[in-house]
RNA sequence: GCCGGUGUGGCGGAAUUGGCAGACGCACAUGACUCAAAAUCAUGCGGGUAACACCGUGCCGGUUCGAGUCCGGCCACCGGCACCA
């Protein structure tokens, strides 16, 4: 009789023969045909894992497993995101210094992730926060700054009045801090930009050339918000002075009645003195300059202006006056922040004039029949022509288009123009635990980068890493260590006190994993050229347009600077769903639904816990945890020990499952490389209810059936491998192959259709 | 408002190119084992019927011998962006 199934000696068994036995050592060879599995290093939180994390690395891990046994050299490591507020936060709470913090939670999370069986290479570990790591991070830093695509200025910037930090854009949500909830007001501060702009076309266009799932694809586009379109030169009347403003609609020019300009615009002050109604103005700028970025947003909808009093501007085209108001609706940091309104047109445009009674003239008529700019504005400009327009008249919105642009251009009032909505990347944080900008300021010299040869920049030890009310880094206090001397002139000169933002670690920890120990480079030529790119990269969605743009951004500079091989870092990009608690909300303390990954790996093991969470539902769809699902996965991985005890001793497949064996080893090979983990699950279970059924499984049967499902649950499948006299491993087997001509039934399908095929099959046939 | 996604049993979810809807799992019911329970095993399990028939994939219509799948028009929910000219 066969022993019971203990999963907790059972997996305490494997994962330390497969530490000794280095399993999932990555091989140098790099005449193998290599594959790169890529997941999301964590932020080693305080919290430990949850059980979202095992969600997408397990479906890599399944991956991995497979690749090996079909022969490729595979990459799958794992590191620590570690630089980072929460660690600060707590560190300043409890008095224990950052770096204690960070390798106490380290150790914790890599505990638990290899009680969990992950085939990681842990000899190619890394953490942001190590110097030897960090040190190549400045010198990326140091190359961005070389090549000017760093930059410091005096800008207003997010400012979360919780955290005491500056934020990217992207960090801000619906106006409040992405990480604290806090809200965000504006600050103007001196701050190190990079020119992720720079990029923009690049960051879109070779978007073409990669696998990324689409909702991806398409959120990077939105984000970076491409438009074209054309600026155009207006006059202010009686003034040598010209407006210039932005407008994806150059073909409506003969419909503007008004102008906006944003309450920020410089030409404000400068025409102070003539403005007629300054007091009115200067009222209206200071309420939208108090506005937070929150109250912008809930109030979007109701339009508010000004007009500019004693001013106007000639239409370019037909010489028309028209007035100046001012508006925030119009943004300083797009475009020009002035704009032409053609109410009839835009649907902005057209609520403000509504509200301010302006007048409207129509230039765009529907082809189909007329419409109403009364109702609405009409916007469509696929089914208009154009009317009212002189030269344009008739002509399709399309064509208008492109026939003013030329116009503009010919005349010299105007040019083509493409305008994006991406900003440049905000790149300081006034926080202690990140990495060092390299950089000093001296008074004669300015900003001069530190040599290379003194990397890594070591984040020095301070007294308190409280962050300060008036804006500046802790570092700042540090005065030691923020005097220093020029390294141009030799004069005096002050260290850079902000540090780099979370992101800045993440934007090319792949690369470092394809040789982490290398002291002279970030990698070797060699690694890069072997490894590049990622072949598949998973990761969640929240970072689209933050860790995924980021890391592109600065793979891309590094392309161009020679120091990677490949244009793209990742070929393939996917993403997982959340996992939501019992009751299906999103898991939370407060909420009282959270699983600990712990616990189930304590209960059922982590086996049953690695099944249990692909088979939980479609990967990319969040999903409900379920205790009963969870058992019913270890009720699974029970039938499938039990097989022991109906096992005959043939090597082969039975005659009647043959078809049966090949066709599920098609499945799950397919499915795993899809993202089908819970089909091809579903596809072992009813093998073993096959098995069952017939109360027989040949030893070759199982055989297949233990490799097929050793890259889910690798322990068990050890355990059963070698209880059965399996040769060597299963994770150093071979992946079992299937024969297509095998996996077809002959059916009496075929007979009833008289060997037709379905379009020939007709209806009555198929009823006889 | 714009963009993207999802609607299938009591529940999680399956269904290559249009071809037996509900695979697989959970829950539930009945039976076997047990003094009993749990565990395990067996059987059943969309609605409807005594059994058929018949009705069923968010709603309305269309194409087709045949539609969960394709086309047109709606509705609901989820996610993202949100005055970007």
């Amino acid at each position: 009789m066969a022993e019971m199934y203990n999963h907790h000696t059972v997996e305490k068994k494997w994962q330390k023969i497969w530490e000794e036995e280095k399993a999932f050592k990555v091989s140098e060879d790099y005449s193998k045909p290599k594959f790169y599995a890529l997941v999301e290093f964590p932020y080693p939180s305080g919290q430990g894992l949850h059980v979202g994390h095992p969600r997408p690395y397990t479906a890599l891990d399944i991956v991995s497993r497979k690749r090996r046994m079909q022969g490729y050299n595979v990459l799958f490591p794992m590191g620590w995101d570690a630089f980072g507020l929460p660690t600060e936060n707590y560190a300043i709470k409890n008095h224990i210094h950052p770096k204690i913090v960070t390798k106490n939670n380290v150790a914790r999370f890599k505990g638990q992730l290899q009680s969990l069986g992950y085939s990681f290479d842990w000899d190619r570990e890394i953490n942001t926060t190590d110097p030897d790591y960090y040190k190549w991070t400045q010198w990326i830093f140091l190359k961005l700054f070389n090549a000017g695509l760093a930059y410091k200025k005096e800008m207003p910037i997010n400012w979360c009045t919780s955290c005491k930090v500056g934020l990217a854009n992207e960090e801000v949500v619906n106006g409040v801090c992405e990480r604290c909830g806090a809200p965000v007001v504006r600050k103007v501060k001196s701050e190190w930009m990079l020119k992720i702009t720079e990029y923009a076309d690049k960051l879109i266009k070779d978007l073409d050339d990669v696998d990324y799932i689409e909702k991806v694809k398409v959120s990077q586009k939105n984000w970076i918000g491409r438009s074209e379109g054309a600026e155009v030169d207006f006059i202010l009347k009686d003034k040598d002075e010209k407006l210039r403003v932005y407008t994806t609609r150059p073909d409506t020019l003969f419909g503007a009645t008004y102008m906006v300009i944003s309450p920020e615009h410089p030409l404000i002050d400068k025409y102070k003195d003539e403005i007629t109604n300054w007091e009115e103005i200067q009222k209206y700028r200071e309420m939208a300059a108090r506005k937070s970025d929150f109250e912008r947003t809930e109030l979007a909808k109701d339009k508010t202006g000004v007009v500019l009093g004693g001013m106007s501007a000639i239409n370019p085209v037909n010489g028309k006056e028209i007035p100046v108001w001012i508006s925030d609706y119009v943004l300083m940091s797009y475009g020009t922040g002035a704009i032409m309104a053609v109410p009839a047109h835009d649907t902005r445009d057209w609520e403000f004039a509504k509200k301010f009674d302006l007048p409207m003239i129509q230039v765009v008529e529907g082809k189909e029949g007329p419409v109403d700019i009364n109702e609405a504005a009409f916007t469509d400009v696929a089914t208009g022509k154009m009317i009212n327009s002189e030269f344009l008249d008739g002509l399709e919105v399309t064509e208008a288009k492109e026939k003013m642009k030329d116009f503009l251009e010919e005349k010299g009032i105007g040019n083509r123009k493409v305008n994006y909505k991406l900003r440049d990347w905000v790149f300081s944080r006034q926080r202690y635990w990140g990495e060092p900008i390299p950089i000093v300021h001296c008074e004669k010299c300015g900003y001069v980068p530190l040599d290379e040869s003194e990397l890594p920049l070591l984040l020095p030890e301070v007294d308190s890493y409280m962050p300060t009310d008036n804006g500046e880094s802790p570092l700042a206090a540090m005065t030691d260590w923020v005097n220093t001397t020029c390294p141009c002139c030799g004069g005096p000169a002050k260290r850079e006190t902000d540090t780099m933002p979370q992101w800045a670690g993440s934007s090319w920890y792949f690369l470092r994993y394809t040789d982490p120990h290398n002291t002279e480079a970030l990698a070797s030529k060699e690694a890069l050229k072997y490894w590049l790119p990622v072949d598949w990269y998973n990761g969640g969605m929240e970072h689209t347009t933050l860790h995924l743009l980021y890391s592109r951004f600065w793979h891309k500079f590094l392309y161009d600077q020679g120091i990677v091989p490949t244009k793209e870092p990742y070929q393939r990009r996917t993403s997982h769903g959340m996992i939501l608690g019992e009751n299906g909300e999103k898991m939370s303390k407060s909420r009282g639904n959270v699983v600990n990954p712990d616990d189930i790996v304590q209960a059922y093991g982590a086996d049953t816990l690695r099944t249990y969470e692909m088979f939980i539902g479609a990967f990319d769809l969040s999903a409900s945890w379920s205790e009963d699902g969870v058992k019913g996965c270890r009720r699974f991985l029970e039938r499938v020990w039990k097989l022991q005890t109906i096992m005959t001793d043939e090597e082969g497949y039975s005659a009647d499952m043959e078809t049966k064996m090949h066709q599920t080893i098609k499945k799950v090979s397919q499915d795993f490389e899809s993202l089908k983990y819970n089909t091809a699950i579903a596809a072992m279970m009813a093998l073993i209810n096959d098995f069952y059924k017939k109360n027989a499984v040949t030893k070759g049967e199982y055989k297949t059936l233990i490799t097929l499902l050793n890259p889910v649950a690798p322990h068990i499948t050890e355990e059963l491998w070698q209880i059965i006299g399996g040769e060597g491993r299963v994770y150093e087997t071979t992946w079992p192959e299937y024969d297509e001509a095998k996996t077809v039934e002959s059916t009496v399908e075929i007979a009833r259709c008289s060997g037709q095929r379905k379009d020939t099959c007709n209806f009555e046939d198929r009823q006889g």
